[in-house]
This record gives C-alpha cells, sequence and structure tokens, in this order.
DNA sequence: CTGTTAGCGCGTTCAC
DNA sequence: GTGAACGCGCTAACAG
C-alpha cells in the first residue's frame, strides 16, 4: 500500500508543472496538444485520482449533492427507492456524488451539511404543509430543492406531482364509468397528521371533481395494520345496491386482496382506481387503471434544476408540477 | 450571506490561537475550564463548523461511509430500504455521514470512493459467487466490508445471514407439521443467473435438510412479472392428495393472494412458511410463520465490525453469520 | 496547559 | 502555452 500519488507526482513525471496538471484536468485552460498527453499519460500511469478534500477546499465545491430521505414514509417502499436511485443516477451523470441523510435528523441536518461544506446543494423529500426545513432552507448559502411543497412556498424552489390533477383525473374516471358514488381510501389518518401536505390536496381536489360531476364521495383513512383495509372496506360496502367506484391511494394490493376475499373482482363487479407506481399498477392480477406517481419523472425534473440553480443559485423561486396521467388497465369496466 | 466562519474567526474572538480551536474540538488534548468556554463561546456566538473539506485534508479522515447499493435487487425494496437505513443511522451514530453510490457503476466505483478520498470505507452489498468487487476491494487502501459472501472470500470481511440454517429451519418446521412433500417457491431465475449465491446456498441446505428428514423437496424458481406465481403453484398443487408443505422466499404476500384465489388459506388448508422480514410477515391475513432475513441485525453488526476495522485496518478477514431464527406464527398448522 | 509552525493536495492568480 | 507561488481551513508535531 504505496502513498496515494498527488498531482506533484504527476506533474513531475510528464515533466511539467504541478498547475499545468490541475489544468488538463479541468480544461479551463488551452493546453498543447503534446503535454496533454504527458500529463494524461502520467495520470494514468500513476492511477492518478484527484483528492477530493483538497479539491473541495481550493475550488470551493465538493461535488456532492445531499438528499434528505424519509425512510419511513406513507410512500411505498418501491417509491421510494425510485426517487432514490434516480437523484443518484442524476447526480452521477453530473459527476456529482450522494449524501444520504436521514430525515429523522430533522432540520438541523441541513445545516449540518451544507455549513459543513459537505455538499454544494440539498434536495427535500417528503415535503410537509408546516416544513421547519423550509426556514432552514431560505437561509442555507446553497440551493435547496424540494420535492413536494410546503405551505409557505415564498423563495423556494419545488418540484411537486400534481396531486390535484391526480385526483381529478381519478374521480372523473370512476364518474365516466357510470359509478354514481365514490369511495376513497386514503392516506393513514397518521399521515395526514404529520401534515404530509398532498393529503389534504388529493381530498379537497377529488371533492370538488366530485362535486362538478354530482357523484357522491366518501372519504376513508385506511388505517395502519392489518385488518385495517377489511374494516374500511366493509364499511363502505355496507350500503346496499351496487358497490362503489374505488380508488386507492396507497397499498392497492391489500385492497385487491380483500375484495376477492368477498368475491368481488376489480373490473368486473367493481371499478376501481389507483395512484401508485406504474411498477406497482401493473403487477396486479388485475393490472389496474391509475395514475402514476411518477417518482423517477419527479426526481429527474428536480436534479436538473438543481444543477441549473448550481451555476445560477439566484434563481427565483417556483412551484413546478410533475403533471398527473392516467393509464387505462382493466380495474375499470368498459362502458359499453 | 456573509462569509464562512472558519477557526480562525473562533480563535481570534476567543482570543486563542487555532491550534487550541482545533484541540478544544477534537478533544485530543486537555484544556483548561476557563479557555474551552472561551472557544465554545466563540463557537456558539459564530455558529461555526469545521469545513469538512479541510479537516479531510488535514486530518486524513473524511468521516464518510460509501455503500454500494444495488437498487436492481431480488430483495424485497422493503428490506433494502431496511440496510440503508440502518446503514445510515449506524454511521450518524458515531458521527459518520453515508455516501451512496449504485451497484451499476461497477467495481470501478470502489476505487473510484476510496481513491478519491471520498469516503473512510466501503460497505458492499448483495455481493454475488463471482464478484469482481472482490479482488478490487482487496487492493484497496481502506477497508471493506461484505454484506454476503463472494466464492472466494479469502482476506474479505464479509457479514452475512445464515441463508443455510434458515433453509433448514423452514424445511423442519413443515416437516415437523406433518408434511412428507415439501415445494419451495424460490427467487427468479434471473436471480440465480445473475450470482446471487445466496440462492444456491440456500436451495442446497434445503434439499438437505429435507433428505435428512425423508421429505420429498420440490424447487421451483418463480419467474418475476404477474401470472407467475400462479403457474408455479398451479404446477405445485397438480399432484392429487393433500397440497405440499410451502416454502416462499420472496414476495409472500403474492402467494398467499394465488392461494386464496383457489380458496386454498395458509393455516388452514396448507402449511406455509416463509423467508421475509418481520414487517411482511406480520403484515399478512395470516401472519407467517417465517424465518426473518434481520437487514436491520445485518446492517447494525457489519457496521459495528466497520468501525472496528477503521481503527485496526490490519484485522484479518473472516465470516461472520447472523444466525437464522423461525417465528411461529400462524401460517402452519399446529400438530393437534 | 497553550502557542507556533509546517504541511495536507489542489485551484488559481500573476508573471513570463 | 507554461510555471511559481499563494491560499483554501484544518490537524499535528514540536516548543515552551
Amino acid at each position: 500500500m504505496a502513498r496515494v500519488p498527488t498531482s506533484k507526482d504527476v506533474a513531475r513525471i510528464a515533466g511539467v508543472s504541478q498547475s499545468t496538471v490541475s489544468y488538463v484536468m479541468s480544461g479551463k485552460r488551452p493546453i498543447s496538444e503534446k503535454t496533454r498527453r504527458l500529463v494524461e499519460d502520467a495520470i494514468a500511469q500513476l492511477t492518478y485520482q484527484p483528492n477530493a478534500g483538497a479539491r473541495a477546499l481550493a475550488g470551493r465545491r465538493t461535488n456532492v449533492i445531499a438528499a434528505v430521505v424519509p425512510f419511513r414514509s406513507p410512500l411505498s417502499a418501491h417509491g421510494l427507492m425510485a426517487f432514490v436511485e434516480e437523484i443518484a443516477l442524476a447526480a452521477r451523470a453530473r459527476d456529482h456524488d450522494l449524501l444520504i441523510v436521514t430525515a429523522d435528523e430533522g432540520p438541523g441536518a441541513l445545516q449540518r451539511v451544507v455549513g459543513g461544506a459537505l455538499c454544494d446543494a440539498v434536495v427535500v423529500m417528503e415535503v410537509r404543509t408546516e416544513d421547519e426545513r423550509a426556514a432552514v432552507a431560505r437561509s442555507l448559502s446553497r440551493p435547496a430543492l424540494f420535492i413536494g411543497v410546503p405551505g409557505d412556498s415564498a423563495g423556494l424552489h419545488c418540484v411537486d406531482f400534481d396531486f390535484e390533477g391526480a385526483a381529478a383525473l381519478l374521480v372523473a374516471e370512476l364518474a365516466g364509468a357510470g359509478n354514481r358514488e365514490v369511495a376513497v381510501l386514503g392516506w393513514t389518518p397518521e399521515a395526514e397528521e404529520r401534515g404530509i401536505n398532498y393529503v389534504p390536496r388529493f381530498r379537497a381536489a377529488a371533492e370538488r371533481a366530485a362535486a362538478e360531476r354530482g357523484v357522491a364521495l366518501r372519504w376513508c383513512a385506511v388505517p395502519a395494520g392489518q385488518g385495517a383495509v377489511e374494516h374500511c372496506l366493509a364499511d363502505v360496502l355496507s350500503t346496499p345496491g351496487a358497490p362503489p367506484g374505488l380508488v386507492v391511494t396507497t397499498g392497492a394490493q391489500e385492497v385487491l386482496n380483500a375484495l376477492l376475499r368477498r368475491d368481488l373482482v376489480a373490473g368486473r363487479d367493481v371499478d376501481l382506481v389507483a395512484l401508485s407506481t406504474d411498477a406497482e399498477a401493473e403487477a396486479q392480477a388485475v393490472p389496474l387503471t391509475a395514475v402514476s406517481t411518477q417518482p423517477r419523472d419527479v426526481s429527474r425534473q428536480a436534479m436538473e434544476w438543481l444543477f441549473e440553480l448550481l451555476d445560477d443559485p439566484a434563481a427565483p423561486g417556483e412551484v413546478r408540477r410533475v403533471p398527473a396521467e392516467l393509464t387505462r388497465r382493466r380495474s375499470v369496466r368498459t362502458a359499453g
């Protein structure tokens, strides 16, 4: 385990000065073809890699993006992984690395990672309506990108999935299929209590859409834990007559099972639409007509913007929405 | 956005030298109560935070652990998140941060992150039998901790779940409940082809256990995609007579559903045991008798060891196994 | 117990 | 087109 080579070693072997090595690597200055070869050969020979700490110190940029990840989240684990993976890929595509901090560490984590110059920018996931991180982010000396929208988004850069649009699309789909009554099996009450803000946003939009179409809407928050789905479903299906159309916002699989236990098949006896990832919608026994939450699109768009902010940190705050799109599969009876 | 304060600023305000500030923070030298207060007050007043790059450069340690994460993995997303979260928590508990790199980046990623001094150590997940990262790790100037065991583990530090023990426990449980025939619904064929080495290990151990107990064992690799489970199950249940005992290694929920569609309930008509996380086992309509893969235990043990290696990088390689334990729930008929 | 000093490895002026 | 020299902010000898 010999000493790690430095740019000085490269310079010596290439017979040039240290700064020339630096310029060859950064391309910030024209270099003659000859000396470039010399340097590149020396780099290859030594398998030289610049020291990240030294580079960060001198260059004032770490080439690291930090992400605050809500490991305990109403998001499906599946959706969460998709977010994180896509963020990691987007970062690497721009020669950056990804630092993970847990949301449990609290708002102070933001100050810690940017104050300590561990990263050049931060992305914050699962933003809540009342989110202390909003205030912290405004005081940060580095760009922050929010996935989700806090109550007061002034000055912040937020990318958000269009939950309102999603709700409208889902309700409309059920109404269009002839349902005069719609029940939403929504996020856990805890999600709402924690201030996950897309819950009320989705609900309000669903109610609006239902009202516009003259269909009755029933909201049923499904608690976590086994049996909860059964219970909600029993409630929802208790009224005599045709079962209502169902909107499922999370855990579609469980709902399908519960229906099955009552000999109800989505797309045959009930109309069911879901808010889920495409993968989840397609993995079901009856592929679901669903609005995809597009975790990958959201991440990609967020990261693209974040890198623009790195070049232009003064860009004004704004909320950008990723549009909702409905994909028809087989869980809704076709009219005719 | 004023200039970020440095330890020099702290020193000036506290009326001490810069190195004293450093020693107050590191505790590597006794400091009088008086000057400690002075320094701490100055730190608080300026909200000073040491610069990570500078610290890494001077101190030769980054306080960062890198983890190679297999986002596309036969592990459940759920299990993967548990791994990553636990690694992040363990790192933070020791004042380190977590850098994520995707397994897709290949073995070169290891050289990149340690060669560039981005981290002090690496943890590698989802190790395969033929894993190029094993050779790379041996050439690294920093500790590497493998979660899983490559074919040649010489000189490596590996923590692994005891898949052999798990297989034995699961088969024994079914045999003990009176099943003379056992079918394993195993990982996808792709997992096996990719060289995920616990697949053959589990299989071999299952076969051994079955042979010892004189029960017939059938291995059925369940491909990814919808309908696959149905198909396998149809196959497995086609022989007349009592259905065989079932061992499910992944995606227990789907199997339960498929059974349900045939009016078969685990714990009533069939005996079923699973390899899964505790959370998954308990979330089912019929809580599953299962061996937990203990992602959190595995991560914790790995990280504990990793931090020991940080102090003693010369410690010899070794494979440590996290024991398998079976938890009885309600998916196996009790004898009597 | 504290201060002085010399780097850590690289980016970047400024002179040539 | 190239090199010398300084500084980024901090740690760790070495002095006292």
